[in-house]
DNA sequence: CGTCAGATTGATCTGTGTCAAACCCAGTGG
DNA sequence: CCACTGGGTTTGACACAGATCAATCTGACG
């Protein structure tokens, strides 16, 4: 599966860390990496699977994840897209537990693997890495409570404006206002948490009242104004 | 407000801290509490609103909470109730941003006070509670996960099911099978995510089926199996 | 008793999901 | 070079879970 492509070593990871931890001493993510391995996947691959025993966290190097459960049917919804620098699979380390999501690549991407034991200590030998640990478990928390009345209480139209928006915020725009993330219509619904067809239609929707233009896959926003009061 | 109770000291509740951080050195919890207040709320109380700067997080000494979002048009969405021993408002004040839930007392409640300061503090000085503020984070996080999934996927009936055990499993059962914690129908209701009139009919569907029976606000439990299967 | 919040039931409307069919387009292999 | 295939996309028709609105009922409490 995973093939052989140019990998970044180590001190590659280290400064990717650095962007997201930005408190810890130097001295730190040498320790914390000392039994790391980089590994690239090619776009598809699972990470790791809901259920299974994750042995450790992730960073992500380069690329992009979608990050899910799965239903009863088979159907999956999305929780959080990650991109570079991201790290995911630690509640699962931290806790003891399987993983209660499962992650896969939606473009190729190298992934740095940190096994369990190194995160572990970190956070016990350094508070300043505890403490942003800490951050992200809590930036999370906050965004999955805010999602959880989201999807509790708006109207899917609501949700696609906010995800649309969310997605530009989090990957970026072109000069002409496309999202640089070209998600397929079944993850963006998975996203969004309704069927594909809706999806399109609302899309469609979007599209007549001049909010967004679409081109396959490509989706530019034209009115982020209008598009944030939809989103309410 | 808060009116003249019988007020436990803080040595009882650093016996309750104990309980929910079961691996930290006695000495901390002194260090902890040193800034610490404990006041009492009567029923029906807010403990702090979302939106509003929260200067420390809050342990729940006795009595139940309602940990809940609004929405748009004033609709709440309960994410959990809390119980006693449970921490609550931690979230803010490690981000350091305002509140995303407000809390209010479900009961008569007493609750100790922890300045954001002397958390902050104990995380950084002490492994052991750092790991295991990480633990609750991280708790709260997979549940929330799996409860994004839960409500954009099953459909309401399983999502009652789900809730009415989630109640018996968090707070207890009588004897004969009740919920020991009576909700109002519209509390109910803002926890499944669902409309007051929908969460009734639900109600009589259950009684019909005997799966529950209910006297007025209390619920008792009949066949616990078959709403396990039912919540999926 | 009267009152008022909460609980219940009925009637109706509508946003979304589901099913089915057609379409588009890129890649494959004959 | 072109038919064939298959995944993803789009549109239409239809059904139904669940929301909303309105009316009545209950029970606790002053």
């Amino acid at each position: 599966m995973k093939e052989e492509v140019a990998l970044p070593d180590i001190s590659r990871c280290i400064s990717k860390f650095k962007q997201t931890f930005k408190h810890v001493a130097e001295a730190e993510f040498a320790k914390l990496l000392a039994d790391a391995t980089v590994t690239a996947y090619k776009k598809g691959e699972f990470v790791y699977e809901e259920n299974s025993r994750v042995k450790g966290c992730y960073l992500l190097y380069s690329g992009i994840v979608k990050i899910f459960q799965t239903g009863n049917e088979g159907k999956e919804q999305i929780i959080r897209l990650g991109k570079e620098g991201d790290l995911f699979g630690f509640r699962s380390v931290i806790r003891e537990e399987p993983a209660c999501t499962s992650v896969e690549t939606l473009a190729d991407c190298i992934l740095c693997h940190v096994p369990g034991r190194s995160l572990v200590e970190a956070i016990t030998r350094s508070p300043a890495f505890a403490n942003e640990m800490m951050q992200i478990a809590c930036r999370e928390l906050g965004d999955a409570n805010r999602y959880i009345k989201d999807i509790a209480q708006k109207p899917v139209r609501a949700r696609l404006a906010e995800i649309l928006l969310l997605i530009a915020g989090d990957f970026g725009l072109e000069k002409d206002g496309a999202l640089t993330l070209n998600l397929t219509r079944g993850d963006l619904s998975n996203f969004v948490g309704t069927a594909t067809e809706t999806l399109i239609r609302l899309l469609s929707e979007f599209k007549n009242e001049r909010l967004i233009a679409t081109r396959g896959r490509r989706i530019r926003l034209l009115d982020v104004d209008r598009l944030r009061l939809i989103a309410g």
